[in-house]
DNA sequence: ACGACAAGTAAACGTAGGTTCATTCCCCTG
DNA sequence: CAGGGGAATGAACCTACGTTTACTTGTCGT
């Protein structure tokens, strides 16, 4: 019987309870603040003293809570993959039945889950090499797993006849490596657009590789916003 | 005067010439020691010790040939960048004038550069934060300055009419990314994909996107790669 | 108020790994 | 053969950091 399973037989304890309740608050506390160092200062790896001091405690709080550096890394990981599991889904329920919209809702939603922890997203391709092969297994199972609502939507909207026939876990996870670019190479891309426009833009072009050319009339809002404002000057585009 | 503006004052000393020569010779085989080594055991960090293993040759003498692992690391990274500098724009300059053949080949060959160099690539993302500013920043540039052929070719062809007028950046970039992913979620992509498949159907993707409506019938080619070889099942497409 | 037990602390420890340096090796010239 | 100088060695050094542990503080029931 693990910990969970006896808790479970006992739900009456208030006592345990409110324990388990402190002590989750702070494991947030502690996640939030190794997210928030690795913020600051992006160029060095993190160290356990940096995580407490960011934290208000001493390192030997944090062995408390994670079994050492590795766990508190996973941690941190699985904290935003659970985002996504729980975000991105919702989302796309919300968004109706026309394919186009529910992939564009479900994009979007992925995309916001990278923003909003966008420094912990590049720690997932630095530092998952100091993870264990147990640990590296967790994350890429789950990181599928997350795609399978995109997985889903396209395959729903291929058998529809709104989209193009392509491999579906393919596109689903060229859209999550667009969505990870914008944490990836955000230097890059902040420099001309804001994360609105860059996920505008990215959306558009992916639709316009998508979308069954028949049914392209009924979704031009979606697929303006790629085009370039400047017309390509006074070349005759007769070649 | 610099050293090698002394020894382009004097380029007749044999000897000064052999010893250069070799000095080269020493430092490709370090850095493909170091390359291999990573390669070998993609999950640990790389250290000094195992690259002096790899090349058989003792720790110290990595410092005589550069200042420390930073300079180690910098110099792999950019021994890639300048694998696509001289690799790519002459792929693109064999291709001939059409704009879709132009880009074909710039992708293409984009792409086996990184093939060629996947766990260095990797480690791109993996180990730039322990770079200084400077090295980071030379990484950046350098990195910009590879797509600039990618760049040429997009907005060439949206001139001569046969891309739509996206932004010519933004899409130089994707594909950059794209390109990338194969190094990055290689466990991923190698499960259902060959090497030469993925970079056709990343490419026929991404033309479906990009060319003009009414050039498609050119392309066909091109664009047929990436979709299913199976039918979407019997179900109905009309919903 | 007082033990008892959880929560929290910080100094000490161990070690992995980057860097250095005194020494040896090797080749070439006189 | 001698000796000089660059190439190469690898053991010793040093620092940083993850982890442990002996100790202090706070809280709660009686």
């Amino acid at each position: 019987m693990n910990p969970a399973a006896l808790e479970a037989a006992m739900p009456l304890d208030p006592d345990r309870a409110a324990r388990e309740a402190r002590k989750m608050q702070r494991s947030r506390q502690l996640l939030d603040a190794a997210a928030r160092v690795m913020e600051r200062e992006g160029s060095h790896a993190v160290s356990m003293q940096a995580v407490a001091d960011e934290a208000d405690v001493s390192v030997g709080l944090i062995y408390r809570y994670f079994g050492g550096k590795d766990e508190l890394l996973l941690a941190v990981i699985l904290n935003v993959l659970e985002d996504f599991a729980s975000t991105v889904p919702a989302a796309v329920e919300a968004a109706g039945d026309d394919p186009v919209e529910r992939l564009a809702a479900a994009f979007g939603a992925y995309c916001r889950v990278i923003e909003r922890h966008r420094h912990a997203t590049v720690l997932t391709y630095r530092e998952s090499k100091s993870l264990d092969e147990a640990g590296r297994r967790r994350i890429k199972e789950y990181e599928v797993e997350t795609t399978q609502p995109l997985v889903g939507v396209l395959r729903d909207g291929i058998d529809a006849g709104a989209f193009r026939p392509v491999e579906p876990e393919m596109v689903a996870y060229n859209l999550l490596l667009v969505a990870h670019a914008w944490a990836l190479k955000h230097w890059y891309f902040e420099r001309t657009l804001s994360f609105e426009d860059c996920v505008r833009n990215q959306l558009s072009l992916a639709l316009h590789g998508l979308i069954e050319p028949r049914q392209r009339r009924r979704y031009t809002r979606f697929l303006e916003a790629s085009e370039r404002r400047s017309r390509p000057s006074t070349v005759a585009p007769g070649s």
